[in-house]
DNA sequence: ATGCCGTTCCAAAGCGCTTTGACAAATGCA
DNA sequence: TGCATTTGTCAAAGCGCTTTGGAACGGCAT
């Protein structure tokens, strides 16, 4: 069934059926409620493609999923798309998701805007110095970037989580309880959350005279595996770091099983501190610790995402540029008072 | 850039050029060669919404993602949608992504089907007797389900693991070891998965004249904070089982919290084996007590179901309608003999 | 020279929709 | 009654591509 056989099913043009069906002024308010019977009865529904070819809208947002043969599937990618679904679902968009190659980001980014499948795209995994940032300034396409580029001048919209705040919050109570032996078990090194949360840390340490040497860093892939073989690591040190920032609780889940098979009390011979994306499955009150978290829902950050992509596609923006989310610090049982002995020993 | 500007470009006509980066032979090689260089000089690619209108292929395969406010992400759903990314990446396909909520599955199917935006669809979360099955066979667009629909005649193209003899198999084992109190973490009651877990369960007990009661049964959504509830409720009953299965390793993760908050010892005075979808954050050899496990990957699941979809729609097939994958029963240390003073009690 | 083929290219139709510009019919106003 | 306006409708163009049905051209045999 197509406008043309429904128009003629009506004994009407394509024109006035279309503008009924697109609540155009023009059309009698009669003529209108019979199209609609119609559209019921038959089951009519507009042709996507030729509709798109037509108006240039194709009520969709491009995402590009990096997606390779050794690529761990992330658990954030699939709650952030939640949010973004949650919300998309309300204004019958759809996503259209481009696999690729983790190197071929910016190619797969291109392809996707000029297809013509999409109307907006939406970014995230950011980098320092993104590459893709240029480009899509270039596009003249809508775009929306989750998280920001470390080092790119920041004239793009983008919506982030203060993750220098963060982190800086979590290493400050960690000093206040006396903690003076650090370590971070983060996220990939390139990736600008990573690279924020790391500055954000290290700043509340200098303001106590502490680095972080490089040794008490791990820089990973943010799995529960990976977690703990970086936590045995710090763990065997001669002077084993006490207060420990931890960038997911998938990293945190597995960092807290190498405690816990040193026969180390989380919460008294070791401090841990999480960022919660607020992961269903895995909830910091869960642990068989609590967890002392910074906290902000990944899953709200998509709805917003959605929000605002949607918005401005359909032109009632205004929205506000750029958005920095504060994150909370809540306080939970894995972190205490530095172990005695430590307490006065001097700095890492 | 659109074709005719590239056809007056090189002083050719749109057909010769379409031709000639369609691969039609009745074109020169050195036209050809022209056509390629001026592709690539201008950057030039083809409307896939013209492209979709006038041949009516897409490239694409649609799924519906179920969301709502109150629903879950699904860690599952993740793992899986990297598998079909890692095969649709390699053809140059993309996926729409309809998200609907989870009462509208018929119709948002049917939506995205007549859309005109997809060349295939797949479907997942199986119901018993699952309404969409009826409604996708009309509709003479391809399909692959992953999973079964218990009750449905099987008649239709799917992907499925023998759920059934994974747990059969799995019940047998702790059988063997001399368990006669057994229950069940399942998931959702009225998914075609949890319906067959639950009968080759039953069926490996009724051979030994035991049968599982209700109350020895929790289906539940799949996370971690579930399954420990509901373990917390086995682990207080009088006779308490002292073997469970379980659906995944996310619930598996909560139940073993709960089994160490009531201070038992897994593979001693209980025995678990979970289902494990190859979640590449959650290992079952990373637990503290390795789990016993029956195996499938989900992620290999996607690269086939994809394989299959792109085929057909490529016309490459033909493919096995119907595959049933077996799962591997992989022995860790949460599994042991039944305890002492059980082993010869009558049953449950 | 003529006819026949194979090669290489092109003009035009069509995919299903939206939108412009125009045209009758109905209405308002003097 | 005559004229200008508004209302409800339509025909046709256009979105960018593929594909059908020729056409022009040269080479070859007759």
């Amino acid at each position: 069934m197509n406008l043309k056989q429904l128009s003629e099913l009506l004994g009407l043009s394509q024109t006035t059926v279309s503008r009924a069906l697109n609540g155009y002024p023009e059309v009698n308010e009669t003529t209108r409620e019979r199209v609609l019977q119609a559209v019921k009865e038959t089951g009519y529904r507009p042709n996507k493609a030729a509709q798109r070819l037509a108006t240039g809208k194709a009520g969709s947002i491009g995402l590009v999923m990096p997606t390779a043969p050794d690529h761990y599937s992330d658990v954030h990618f699939g709650e952030f798309l939640t949010g973004l679904g949650e919300e998309a679902v309300r204004h019958d968009f759809h996503f259209v998701i481009m696999p690729a190659d983790p190197n071929d980001e910016v190619g797969a980014l291109r392809r996707l805007a000029i297809s013509g499948n999409v109307d907006a795209l939406f970014v995230a995994y950011m980098r320092g110095h993104d590459p893709r940032l240029p480009m899509l300034k270039s596009l003249s396409m809508p775009f929306l970037v989750h998280g920001r580029s470390f080092g790119s001048e920041p004239d793009y919209p983008y919506l982030d989580i203060d993750n220098e705040g963060a982190f800086y919050d979590a290493a400050r109570l960690l000093l206040q309880l006396g903690h003076t032996r650090f370590a971070l078990l983060n996220g990939p090194e390139h990736l600008d959350f990573a690279i924020r949360r790391k500055n954000g840390m290290i700043a509340a340490l200098s303001e106590r005279g502490l680095s972080l040497p490089d040794d008490h860093m791990s820089h990973t892939s943010m799995t529960d595996e990976l977690g703990q073989t970086a936590m045995e690591r710090f763990l065997q040190m001669p002077q084993r770091p006490t207060a420990i920032l931890c960038s997911s609780t998938v990293l945190a889940l597995g960092a807290i099983r190498a405690v816990n098979q040193a026969g180390l009390k989380l919460g008294e011979e070791i401090s841990l501190i999480a960022h919660d994306d607020v992961l269903p499955h895995l909830k910091p009150e869960n642990f068989s610790v609590p967890l002392t978290t910074t906290r902000s829902s990944l899953r709200a950050a998509g709805v917003r995402i959605a929000q605002r992509l949607i918005g401005t596609i359909k032109q009632e923006g205004p929205f506000p540029e750029q958005e920095l989310w504060k994150t909370e610090l809540i306080v939970r049982a894995s972190t205490g008072p530095a172990p005695r002995q430590d307490q006065n020993v001097g700095g890492v």
